[in-house]
DNA sequence: AGTATTTTGCAACAAAGTTGCATTCTATAG
DNA sequence: CTATAGAATGCAACTTTGTTGCAAAATACT
């Protein structure tokens, strides 16, 4: 029991830190949803986050998730099947104020999962004169680990 | 005049060959949809589309488009901002039945516009093992060479 | 041309996302 | 610790996006 408060005393600090850093006021359902991130092992959607704080207003996560994403707390994952994952931003990431991701995603084809591969970063293309990049994203479809066993 | 319908008949000839192709019976709202694609410089959105073929209902749109996508006449290009856009896939993609499009998308974050960068491919990567991998995406941000001037 | 099959449009519905506004909560100064 | 300005939330109403069933129309084929 001291353990379990001392967890969640542990994430309430650091979510509370986030928060700061990106000066945020700090609200319970912030605090629910950035809780939520921490402790998720892939990227979530909206829908997921609807389930996981179920005791917020719907609106209250659109606009929590918009806030996040323009303060650079979380980012998008783009798929292919017209759904929007988010995914906490690795910290170099947030402190550094803008968004640079530079890790490939996988979409699991049988589970539904996004996962982040931090391993496998993603190689660099050149684009052709004209043309500026701003950010890059790399995203695989297939079989994830646990599906495949 | 005449060469008014002569490329209308040319346009009209190679949707008509696609869909045979594909074996899908020919009809009109087929045809259009396709030929939007055909004179399209970029990657259309399904809202798009309905702007220019509003002649047909928003239901035979969403068949339609997905019955392209099942025979691998089209494909999806994922895209950042929660909005899936479609292309035609290129000759051999089509042909050979299941798709592979090895080309990077470009998205210009001032037009708005979704491009195919034909001549950059996608590189090699290695995944972690146990990973199986069926499709990869590779999505840039940025300014088009358009907007840039 | 006649007919089986496919496609379309309509209507009704479900899900996803947005907006305005009154209420509640948070941060901060005194 | 309290008062208060400003920010965040919840609610209601609404728009947009996507889906499903079914009757009518169009297509392909004999």
């Amino acid at each position: 029991m001291i353990f379990l408060n001392s967890l969640q005393n542990k994430m309430g600090a650091q979510t509370e830190f986030i928060l700061k850093t990106s000066s945020l006021s700090i609200t319970s359902s912030r605090k629910k949803i950035l809780e939520i991130f921490l402790s998720a092992s892939t990227a979530l959607a909206h829908q997921d986050i609807e389930k996981l704080a179920e005791q917020y207003d719907r609106v209250t996560i659109y606009r929590t998730l918009q806030t996040f994403l323009d303060r650079g707390i979380i980012h998008t994952i783009p798929t292919t099947d017209n759904t929007i994952k988010y995914a906490l931003c690795s910290d170099d990431c947030i402190t550094s104020g803008h968004h640079h991701d530079n890790h490939v995603h996988f979409l699991c084809d049988q589970c539904g999962r996004t996962l982040c591969l931090d391993d496998v970063s993603i190689p660099a293309i050149t684009l052709p004169k004209g043309y500026s990049m701003k950010e890059i994203n790399m995203v695989v479809n297939g079989i994830c680990k646990t599906c495949m066993e």
